[in-house]
DNA sequence: ACCTGATGTATCGGTTTGCGATATATTAGT
DNA sequence: ACTAATATATCGCAAACCGATACATCAGGT
């Protein structure tokens, strides 16, 4: 059975904290590369997705940077802007802390759960 | 490490209809299996709880049940009301479900997650 | 007799959160 | 010229949450 739609949702910071630990991304890439590993059942919508990177970003666990994309045909001044996002130091403690709460978690529940068949 | 608190509060209803499977109790028994269980991380309040219970009996998931403890004692008419709730076919079913959904959902984070040290 | 703490069920409403809708700009393709 | 895709961002209302509170009974201690 599928996951029932945004259950997801409580967990969407252990995802990006996550993906972010592979290499620095843009938003629009987090949301395309999550979309593309769930097989479209995470979608990480804008409304999800900023505010929870600019609270990560407030909270030094990422560190962001403006990048200008510049165009071959584009005709205007300014390019395409892109915000990169790499996890820092901190983000990375966050993450290992989170996952590990995660796990526990899910024991805890599970433990309460009917055997598997 | 320990769960952070309140975390389970997203699958309240999946460890009481689970208690439930395992035979009828009374909401305050619930409450107390789950805090023993769970080495008192899980405290279904009555806050929690009873929103939970009659929703789910609103939803036919679980067949509730007055009943009156005679005391040997006390020398009130009306003896102490428990309410006793049993989980129906539908609720059983519904269970299934859920877990299924909480399995999948499971396995669909960890995905995303860096392996386990 | 009285008090206290445990047992037991229940509701309410202020706060917090979630996120759909919306806005804005650039670029690629036809 | 137009459309769809790329890209970031905010806002505000609805929904969810649950601490606080209320009420009644009962057991045990003094």
């Amino acid at each position: 059975m599928a996951p029932a739609k945004d259950m997801w949702r409580s967990s969407a910071d252990l995802v990006v904290l996550s993906v972010l630990a592979d290499g620095p991304r843009y938003g629009y890439a987090i949301t395309k590369q999550v979309a593309a590993q769930s097989s479209d059942s995470i979608r990480l919508t804008p409304g999800v997705l900023y505010p929870l990177l600019h609270q990560m970003e407030r909270q030094g666990l990422v560190n962001a940077e403006w990048d200008t994309v510049k165009s071959e045909t584009g005709d205007s001044k300014r390019g395409r802007q892109r915000k990169w996002y790499k996890l820092s130091a901190k983000g990375r403690r966050r993450l290992k802390q989170r996952v590990a709460a995660h796990r526990a978690y899910q024991q805890l529940i599970e433990s309460f759960l009917p055997a598997a068949d």
